[in-house]
DNA sequence: GGGCCCTGATGACATCTGTCATACGAGCTG
DNA sequence: CAGCTCGTATGACAGATGTCATCAGGGCCC
């Protein structure tokens, strides 16, 4: 019997994979959550098998979440597959690099879920094969930890002077950063730097 | 037997809720669809008694699909349930204005969902209460249609000379409403306006 | 130590943005 | 008809933004 943990902000979601996975006779969810500091606790608790985790949850998301439970397991921690809308190349590679066992973007089939459940219980590692394909032409995030930074802060249209408080640096410096991140990117705003950024998965 | 169209762009979603349903012994899901495009057609096509939307599905979205579907039925139109994520007063009183039966947070219960559709379909409404409370408390959007307008286009980061020619209007004029639309928002940037509106729901 | 790259900062300058006063025609209201 | 509002447009101006050259300090390699 595969134990498992389910976190997923959105009850219908959550609820719905539920039953669909408590219908196989070899999976059993023992435990569900809605936010990442559940996730955790309930981890850590429960001691699951295999943790399916929505990355998109407040108050973190589910890469914080799947950090803090592979850091704090004493023993074998759990596998974990992310789940997620926001399927881009850049995202599994920080989910890869965050050492999660399976990335399924919500366009899988729901049929195949409880199969790749099975398959990363016993080691295995599952990555949509779309993604990964992805990921292996699609070029790197171009812009540096700074550039990415400042581009964080300025995705709900702040000015130059609230970023630059936001992440302590000089104004004349974060637009430094901005007019570069923008020249990476070859757009003409920051705004649509940021929303560039966003889109890609970088920030 | 009730028979239902399921229209999610999500696999995992519409699956799950696709088997969730299909266990209750009065439920039959005769058609799913993944665009707004499909769920047109074979609502035509299967002329179901319930159509659950999904209100965030491409090319347009759940409620231009509702439109087309009640404006299309010869006969007894299906009654429609808006399913959304972005669940805010503002789209709610859109939905209703359309035409939609019933109005589901995505953080609603998978279990009450068999209810509710069952209710929809004998002819009653059902709206989530926690948003309609919003609705009757909270306030309009302040907004004229030409302010939401210039804030659609300029969501993507645009250039005041972008946004003048895809709303066709002169630059000065777009700038004077994005003006307004700020000094009504009470932001300082034309981006904060255009992040505030889409969380609000009004665009 | 001397050179070199990197990060953060500054100042100057052209352009873009936000604000405001104003104008003009369409439609409506008395 | 005169007066009014509303939508659209223009021009002027201050301030914000994007670009670029340049500089200071700190590591790092030879």
């Amino acid at each position: 019997m595969i134990r498992l943990l389910l976190a997923d902000d959105e009850e219908l979601l959550r609820g719905a994979l539920c039953s669909l996975l408590d219908l196989e006779n070899d999976l059993q969810v023992v435990a569900q959550a809605a936010t990442t500091t559940d996730t955790v606790r309930l981890a850590a608790q429960h001691r699951p098998d295999v943790a399916v985790l929505d990355l998109e949850m407040p108050p973190t998301d589910g890469l914080h979440a799947a950090a803090q439970i592979l850091a704090g397991a004493d023993g074998t921690p759990p596998r974990i597959i992310i789940v997620t809308r926001h399927a881009r190349p850049a995202v599994l590679r920080r989910a890869l690099a965050a050492g999660v066992s399976g990335f399924v973007p919500k366009s899988t089939p729901a049929a195949r879920l409880a199969q790749i459940v099975r398959d990363v219980a016993v080691g295995h590692r599952y990555v949509d094969p779309e993604i990964a394909a992805s990921a292996l032409t699609e070029n790197e995030c171009p812009l540096s930890d700074r550039e990415l930074e400042v581009l964080r802060a300025a995705r709900t249209g702040a000015q130059v002077s609230e970023i630059a408080a936001a992440v302590h640096l000089a104004p004349g410096t974060v637009r430094n950063y901005l007019s570069s991140a923008m020249a990476k990117l070859g757009v003409a705003t920051r705004h649509a730097a940021a929303h560039r950024a966003w889109e890609e998965g970088w920030i």
